[in-house]
DNA sequence: GTCACCTCTTAACCTAGGCTAAGATGCGGA
DNA sequence: TCCGCATCTTAGCCTAGGTTAAGAGGTGAC
């Protein structure tokens, strides 16, 4: 119920409330930032590494893939771009993208022109903050990506992202209490990891064996929060976010909202 | 001696010339942004993991580490922070750092208020371009290394940081034509290409075996750039760069420009 | 209804890179 | 000068994760 403002102004405006409160003027800014609004569908290759970016993007519904390939066909996932989340925020500064974007589900997106974002900074500075605020978060979402690729092995690397998507998603209200959406083939989350698919579907198994989580269709249930967290060393401050109430206690309290 | 007037704003001057051209009163508020001048010794680790960030820095001289060391004290690093480069610009942001920073050369730092980079993006929007396409391009290095360590070999990934590296000196007259000052141990290069150090010690002497580069105490010495970018295949696209001349090429340019 | 075509799953085998150990080299400090 | 410590180097062995192959569901197009 108390939501129900902050749920007008689309995922990002939940993502940012988080953060700061919004005045009426920096509401309208952000309503004016998301006014246009372009359908992508799933499977599309809609930035491509090498070729100009023109827009930033704001991700209204749906997920996407940050990746890049190389010559013979590797291709390594950057990172998972889920709703209120930026794509190429800085990108228009650049000659060219270093980097391709895909559509992994139908996507709604609202371009936003490089001259908005300058003016923001001026006019705005607040909320210029905010999303500056988002570009850091991102950066450390990158950079925690480094850290999984170069230091974990496979069964922690797993884990591990799938607590971050467990985060991220609850910021912006598109996860339930120990569950969520998972729009990923074991390839997607393969090239993600920097794993062989057959390894993903290894580890994977090992995970379901040992009570932690279980992937059914395109959902993750996860099974044992806390032993998760522990098997991947999880925290979530790079995510400037607090860690997760434990299952029963968030039961407890969802239950004294009502 | 076109270069004269850049030296003058320091290794950050220098870059941001590379993508615009400063008016006066830009270089007024670069002078200002880097008043303030704090030294760091060798070794020192003065940003933590956890703990409150207070001010972003330029680096002024020297070189550091942004890294993540996990409980069992597997460390990785993130990258590495060069003369004019950035340490943190949106850390202030957040509750606390994700990563710590350590300095492997004596240091000198300008440290930078946030309140400071706020009003910059106010008053003089140009040059908040100029850092947001900073910020933009250490994500891109960042997003590089992603890939470097989740789908390149051991080779390819030595050889390719080693270009990286010299690309980034370059644009602040840090490297020489086809050599530099590399202030790494081989721990410290591991801990970058998520490598064992027994590993990298055999990655380097198969490169020097293969006739592409020499690393004689302090310096990488490149014998054939060509053939370490195409083994690497590193593009410099990321870095908002054209690829470097040959070395022959480059010799004739720089004495046509005597 | 069936034929492609994904995606998942598992088994068997292989290798890039990790781990252990032991010198060698080099250097700053007493 | 000599000691202690960090770093480099190499050899030998081991394992996490890659590769190949083959079958089992599922599902959308015709």
């Amino acid at each position: 119920m108390a939501l129900k403002t902050e749920k007008a102004h689309g995922a990002l405006g939940r993502k940012l409330s988080s953060v700061i409160k919004l005045s009426n003027a920096e509401i309208d800014c952000l309503e004016a930032m998301q006014k246009r609004v372009k359908a992508v569908p799933e499977g599309t290759e809609f930035v491509h590494d090498g070729e100009p970016y023109g827009y930033s993007y704001i991700v209204k519904q749906g997920w996407a893939i940050r990746f890049k390939t190389l010559s013979d066909g590797r291709r390594q996932i950057l990172n998972f771009v889920l709703p209120g989340d930026f794509i190429g925020l800085f990108s228009p500064l650049f000659e060219v993208a270093d980097h391709s974007v895909a559509a992994l589900t139908d996507l709604e997106l609202h371009p936003v022109e490089p001259a908005f974002l300058v003016d923001l900074f001026g006019n705005c500075p607040r909320l210029g903050a905010a999303v500056a605020w988002c570009a850091g978060r991102d950066e450390a979402i990158l950079a925690e990506q480094v850290v999984r690729i170069g230091r974990r092995s496979a069964y922690e690397r797993t884990g591990h992202i799938i607590v971050e998507l467990l985060h991220r998603l609850r910021l912006v209200d598109e996860a339930g209490l120990n569950s969520f959406e998972l729009p990923l083939t074991q390839e997607i989350l393969a090239d993600t990891l920097g794993l062989s698919i057959v390894h993903v579907n290894r580890t994977l198994r090992r995970l379901r064996e040992n009570g932690l989580l279980r992937i059914c269709g395109d959902r993750v249930v996860i099974e044992d929060l806390e032993a998760l967290v522990s098997a991947a060393e999880f925290s979530p401050h790079y995510l400037d976010a607090q860690p997760l109430p434990r299952k029963t206690e968030t039961a407890i309290s969802a239950a004294a909202a009502l």
